[in-house]
DNA sequence: TTCTCAAAAATGATATCACATAAAGCAGAA
DNA sequence: TTCTGCTTTATGTGATATCATTTTTGAGAA
């Protein structure tokens, strides 16, 4: 019925806390898809917890917009549709940018070499498939940058378009596999040294581009027969 | 101890979402000042209902980082530093101006004359001095420009910055009735009948400058002793 | 077989209770 | 007076119980 990735539970975390931060961790990596049926007490069963912390979590997840609890009694991930798709990206584009360009001040040497490790991670994880971890390490590598800045306000921001993202990342990464792109992180490390702002915003447009974008719009058209009779009408 | 406005309660609303809406509602009119304790017993008796749904719904708005629920039981509304507010003006700026270009293509004649509506009706208001009314349509004026484009994703994230500086909202109306700024608005109007979108983003720019930014800066310089002495150093 | 509808089961929302722990109050010492 | 440490109070968390609704199920009719 699920098939939740554990995580690890600190010993001061609140039941509600773990829950929130397993089904987070769950969605972004992708193991929860839009069929999956949920409910307040199914998944209180399924981790053995009484239904109080579970529903706090939920509440929390549908205000960060991951997932969407419905009037009636049914729990789910919203729909993609082809331009609510290209909202997210160009949402996505646009935050990632602005949080690069107010970070970029703040990079130093060790953080872009933080950075390169975690990419060089990356690698080993595509190296042994292990398309989680690679889903992980890859916001890892947004997320350092992002964190530089010591004011941010816009990262939890930028998770919640991760998670609106949730369902497509495993059909990504399978597909990123196949068309092996060119590294646009090495694109991004470079205009980092060279304190390039231009073409910082450029790299990372072009990442998102490569990543999400195209196999996203991949996946909607593969999977939506009813897309191909009106392609334009998904929102209607 | 609390004064939060009263909303109407729709007959369909659970207490949960009530309780939410009302203390959204005065968080963003700013009508809960950092100053102010809040606790969940506290609030679920001052409201006479269970403490269960008032936490659900603080951990919604502590979600929409509206507030802050810091581990030891104590809620609080984010303090406002100088650089803080610095990078979430400029977020709203980019988040704004990103809305109001992907809503550019969809605006019509009817959306502008709403738009112009809503503007009049905020001049009755600061002649009523009616401040949260001003606020309440300000907010209503953005909201339906930006939710002109069908597919949109990002007004949940504007709102929660707005959420943001809810704080800030009593003073910054205050000091607009002192200067009685140019209005931004009209610009937004011109812009849109022109369909410019350059122009649009530099209005919209130049509303927040001018509202939030230069009245929350002022509070803040007035309202911190301490940043006198380290005037850049809010946030170490 | 398929449809209809009433009974049964499941579910969400809320109140209440018990428990652990943090905050507040307060008495005595310095 | 001010600080320290203990007692009391208040608070958050999570489990459980109850109630109103929705969903599901299945028997009988078409």
């Amino acid at each position: 019925m699920f098939d939740l990735p554990e995580i690890y539970r600190h010993p001061a975390m609140t039941t509600q806390e773990y829950v929130h931060a397993r089904l987070r961790n769950a969605i972004m990596v992708g193991a929860v898809q839009p069929e999956s049926t949920l409910t307040i007490r199914g998944l209180a069963e399924y981790l053995e917890l009484s239904p109080t912390p579970v529903r706090e979590a939920l509440r929390r997840l549908s205000s960060e917009r991951a997932i969407e609890l419905l009037g009636n009694r049914r729990i789910s991930i919203p729909v993609m549709t082809a331009p609510r798709l290209e909202e997210i990206l160009r949402l996505r584009m646009t935050l990632e940018c602005h949080a690069a360009r107010r970070a970029l001040p703040f990079v130093s040497e060790v953080l872009i070499d933080r950075m390169r490790a975690i990419d060089d991670r990356m690698d080993d994880y595509i190296q042994s498939r292990d398309l989680d971890a690679l889903t992980i390490s890859n916001h890892e590598f947004h997320r350092v940058l992002y964190t530089a800045n010591p004011h941010q306000t816009v990262l939890p921001v930028i998770e919640s378009v991760w998670l609106q993202l949730g369902p497509f990342q495993r059909q990504m990464i399978r597909a990123l596999e196949q068309f092996y792109l060119i590294d646009r992180h090495k694109e991004i490390l470079t205009a980092l040294r060279e304190r390039d702002a231009a073409a910082l915003a450029l790299a990372i447009e072009a990442d998102i581009e490569d990543g999400i974008g195209r196999a996203g719009r991949e996946v909607l058209q593969a999977g939506q027969p009813e897309s191909e009779t009106h392609p334009a009408a998904g929102w209607m």
